[in-house]
This record gives C-alpha cells, structure tokens and sequence, in this order.
DNA sequence: TAATATAACTATAACGTTATAGTAAATTAT
DNA sequence: ATAATTTACTATAACGTTATAGTTATATTA
C-alpha cells in the first residue's frame, strides 16, 4: 500500500477518533494479549511485589494482567480458573492456594493445561503437575540460615513453620533439620512449632503466641527461624513481651523480606525471596510459551536463590 | 421452550463439555463483565487492601477485576487507561498518580467519561471531575487525632505529611492547623516537614529521617502526627537512635492502619481508612451504574468516617 | 504501444454468540 | 374436528475486526 493512502487513511482515522475494539479483535485473533494471575492473597508483600513485577513485565511486552485471588479456598481457585480459562486469558500464571495443596487436587489445573492454556506455576508448585515453575531453593536458604545461627554458636533453633501440606514451609524445614544433623545437633520436636491455619489469621496468630510463650518458659531457646515476617514479628512481640532480649538472648532470622521487618524493633534479619524476580521469570516464561518462542511441550523450571539480609535481630 | 428439551440441550452441551466463549459473548452484548482497576502502586497495605475488596466485591456479582498499576506516573496512568478504555472493561475504578495531581492534567479522566465508560475515583479525587466518588473524611479525622494529642497535654506536635498537591496530604494538614487553631497553639511551621518526593522511596525515606533528626534536636516536640505509616515508621526509627522514648516523651499517631504499625514497637496508634469499605464502596457505585441501577448523570460522592485504633505509641 | 508491475478498491467469510422472526409440528381447548 | 396455543426447529443478521482473493485503475518498464 503506497505511502500517500496509509498517512489519508491514518489522518482519516485520527480525525474521526478511530480506536480499535480489541473484543473484536480478539475474537478474530483468538487470542486476548492478557495474563492471568491467581494468587492465594493480596494483602500479603511477597505476593504484591510478585504481582507488581509480573504486570510490569507483561505490560512492557504488550499483555494485560487480571488478577484473580483464590483467597486461599480450593472451590475459589477452581472457579477463578474456570472463569479466566473461558475466553479472557491467553495463560495463567499462579501460587496454589494451601486447601488445594491440603485436598491434593489439582484437576482444574491439568484440564486447563489440556486446554491448551499454558500455566506457569510460582512459589507453591507441585511435581505432578507438567508445566513451567518458577521457584526458590527454599530448603538451601533455610539450611544456609540454619548454619549462620550455628556458627553465632546457637544450639537451641526454634522453627516457626506452616502446616505440613505447604510445600515451602515443608522445604524450609528439611533444610533447617539437614543444618542440625550436619552439625551433629539432635532435633527436638519441641522446638518446632507448626502453626495452625484458621480462619481468619487473628486466630492463627494467638495461637502461635501461646505455643511459642509456652515453649520458652519451658526450653532452652536461643535462636528462632521463622518462615515468614508475620510469624517472626509476632513471635518478637511475644519475647518483647517476656522481656527477653533479641539478638542478645534469642536472635531471630526470618524468610519474607517485607515490610514488618524493616520496621520492627530491633529490625529483622530476613531471607529475601527476591518476588520481582520471581514475577518476571514466570512472566517471561509464560509469554515465550504464548508468543511461541519456547516449544509448548518443553517445561522449565528456574531457581531462584534467596539471600540473606543481615539486620539487628541476628 | 419445554423443559424435557431443556435438560436435553443442556445435557449435551455437558456431554460435548461446551463453554461460551466471553469474548464472543463481550462482542455480542457490548460489554465485558470486567472492571479496570488503576492504581498508584500495589505493594502498599492501603491500595492491596481496597483492590482485595473490590475484587471480592465484584467477583460476587459477576464482574471481573483487571489491574494497571501506574507506578505514580502520569504517562504510565495516561497509557493504562487508553488500553482498558479500548474495550476490555465496562468501567473504571481509579485513584489518581501522584505525578498527575502535580501535573493538574485530567484529559484522560475525561475523556473516558465522555466514551461513556463509568468512573469512580476513591481516596485520591479531584473535584473538577463530574463523577463518583469515595473518599475519607481526611480532614476531621487528622483534626481528630491532633486534638487526641493535645487532650494529652502535648502541644508540640510535629506534622510529617507528604507535598501540598497531594490531596489527601493536604487536607490533613488543614485537619492539624484547624485543630490547633481551635486549641489557641500558634501553628510553627519547623514543626511541619513536607517529605519530598523522591523516585526510590530509599531517598524519600533518608529525606525524612534526615529532616526529623534536625528538628528533635533544635525544637521542643513532644507529639507526631504522620500522614502514613511509612513515613511513622520512619520517625520511630529516628526516635528510637535518639533514644526518646515513645510515647513518654514523643507520641505518635499516624494515618494507615497498616502492618508496620501492628508488628512495630511501640506499636502504632493509627487512623484506618477503612480500605474495604472503600473497596466496597467503590466497586458498588460503579456496578450500579452499570447495571442501570442509578442514572449515569448523577454523582455520587461517598465519604467514609476513619476510626482511630489506639495502640501503644499514644 | 503493449506488457508488466504496482497500487487502489471491493466483496466475502470467519471468529462464537444471541436476538429476531418465521415455519413446522405437536399439544390443548372449544 | 377445528381452532388456538404451545413447543420445536430453522435461518439470518449483527457485534468489529482482518485475511483472502478478485477486480479495476494507475504507474513503470521493455
């Protein structure tokens, strides 16, 4: 098409405010140039900065972000899926909720792939599933803390962990149990608190400060990893409470460099999950599977390493 | 059409596991079920706060939440909003960049508007704009909580609040002078710092802290008000360098009931902006203009009343 | 000047859906 | 048995876009 027509033509456009109706053309294209992304929470830092950085990237390389957020339940993450898998979405990228990693079902996750719709998975992923995942060496972070705590001659490592079926929690505490056998420590069950989910984390949280106050009335305790900043913030709020002074007495390392440890009192040591990262890895895997720059039977899975910010409580 | 042909269809349309394609279905009814999110930032306890409401809020009556994220910057906002208006959303939930306050430049609002494509703007609004609204009675509620530190016999409260054009800053800051002014305490203008904006809130916050530590040394203070929490957050670091005890001889009160304040120690008395109910709010008004359940030529402007949570800084 | 290449214009189909309307068949009422 | 009504089936157009291909007009080359 000669020059002179495409400027008529590009004129006669501007002058009548011409904008292309992108449902149509979607429609025609078969393809909607948005990303989905399912996150168990939003109020959450980690999951925040990983959105941020996934809408960052995706925008930079012409793709929408919609958000959908499982809040944790099984049954909202399977209709969140099902409602993006139904036309709006050209790929998912998601963090299973913790009743979905409980139950061990994933179907919607498997169907959606069948589909046709690549899937990145981050963070909370699982082996059964084929598709890319982005993650973090959870249990080196937490085996590398470990042995920090050690070498500061701390014997008696209180872990503050999830419930089993979460896989990071899980991980964090086989790299915290490797730590003690290769420094010949004995593991004691005591000193590994699980903290219960509720509904609603008022309830998680109080019963965290019970068990925890609990234990050092009973223990020798002399460093506490925790893995993640609310349960070490709480747990610092709890020996505040005791009079017991950190790092002097109990140093407290943490994984989730958000924003309670920046700001807490003295300040935290926290492993850095780096969720810009994150973001834009599984960003990018995701719109190279899309754009057809990576095969669509291929799946990788990258590694993030975490690392250690060094801060007062350590 | 008869029943018995009803469960037929739809018993096929199972057997054959058929889905309507939305985008179809958005050509078809001119409309996408979906609602445009654009906010400042989103790794901030505030805006992930509201966005998690209206997100529930949405999801709950049918309606999708697609999130743009402007960074605070007036091209980035500009931009978001011309992709979302080209069809992928119904209508629009926005506060505003701050760069586009300073900027005074709303063509794009408008613009929008006059599309036909619904607005609402919450927390960060401006007056000139003809549209819904949902807003904090910002000024009441810093009067409020400067008289709460006066009740207290404090009368040197130091103001840390963000650059004039900021709407919500500002009125804040008349919420403190008008409270002073009611208690006959000659305003003093080394007591207000307006923290400059910087790119990299790293700088921001070195701004800050450099400032405060001039003036608790060369003035009498013995109370802070803070237009967030970071910026509170910030002070009670410098306080804590300095070692002044709070609230003995500084208290402090701060806008945001966020999670620096729970975790800190102290632990901040803040003012909540009640975020879901903003959220809420806001995602109501526009699905209500939407579904044709208020004319789309009346505006509402909501206001919701802040409510001060006392904790241990005060 | 004829042959060829380039550009301009026009028309149709397709993406997946539903609203509309018209026809045919079955059921019910008179 | 006929009329009236309900139900079933079929066809077409429209939402806004582009790809495809065919036709006509203009410009370039031999």
């Amino acid at each position: 098409i000669g020059l002179e027509t495409r400027e008529k033509i590009k004129a006669f456009a501007k002058a009548h405010n011409y904008r292309p109706n992108n449902i149509a053309l979607s429609l025609k294209n078969r393809k909607t140039k948005t990303i989905g992304v399912i996150i168990p929470e939003i109020v959450h830092h980690f999951f925040s900065i990983v959105i941020n950085s996934i809408e960052k990237f995706s925008t930079e390389n012409g793709y929408n972000v919609i958000i959908a957020v499982s809040n944790e339940s099984f049954e909202k993450e399977v209709l969140n899926m099902e409602t993006l898998a139904n036309g709006h979405i050209d790929g998912i990228i998601m963090s299973i909720a913790k009743e979905t990693l409980k139950k061990q079902d994933f179907h919607h996750i498997k169907e959606t792939i069948d589909l046709g719709i690549p899937v990145v998975l981050f963070d909370r992923v699982i082996s059964e599933i084929k598709c890319d995942k982005v993650i973090v060496n959870d249990k080196q972070a937490a085996k590398e803390a470990t042995q920090v705590l050690i070498d500061d001659k701390r014997e008696n490592i209180l872990l503050l962990t999830s419930e089993d079926y979460v896989s990071v929690g899980n991980l964090r505490t086989e790299g915290y149990l490797e730590a003690l056998k290769d420094n010949d420590i004995e593991p004691n069950s005591n000193l590994i608190i699980k903290v219960k989910d509720k509904k609603g984390n008022q309830l998680e949280m109080s019963y965290l400060e019970d068990e925890l106050e609990k234990v050092i009335k009973s223990q020798k305790v002399d460093a506490i990893l925790g893995v993640n900043e609310i349960y070490a913030g709480s747990a610092l709020k709890v020996l505040k409470k005791n009079n017991i002074s950190v790092p002097k007495e109990i140093s407290i390392i943490s994984f989730t460099d958000g924003v309670i440890s920046r700001y807490s009192s003295p300040s935290l040591s926290t492993i850095s999950q780096h969720g810009e990262i994150m973001g834009e890895r599984s960003a990018e895997l995701l719109i190279n599977k899309l754009t057809g720059k990576t095969s669509s039977s291929e799946f990788k899975t990258e590694i993030i390493n975490c690392s250690l910010i060094k801060r007062e409580s350590s």
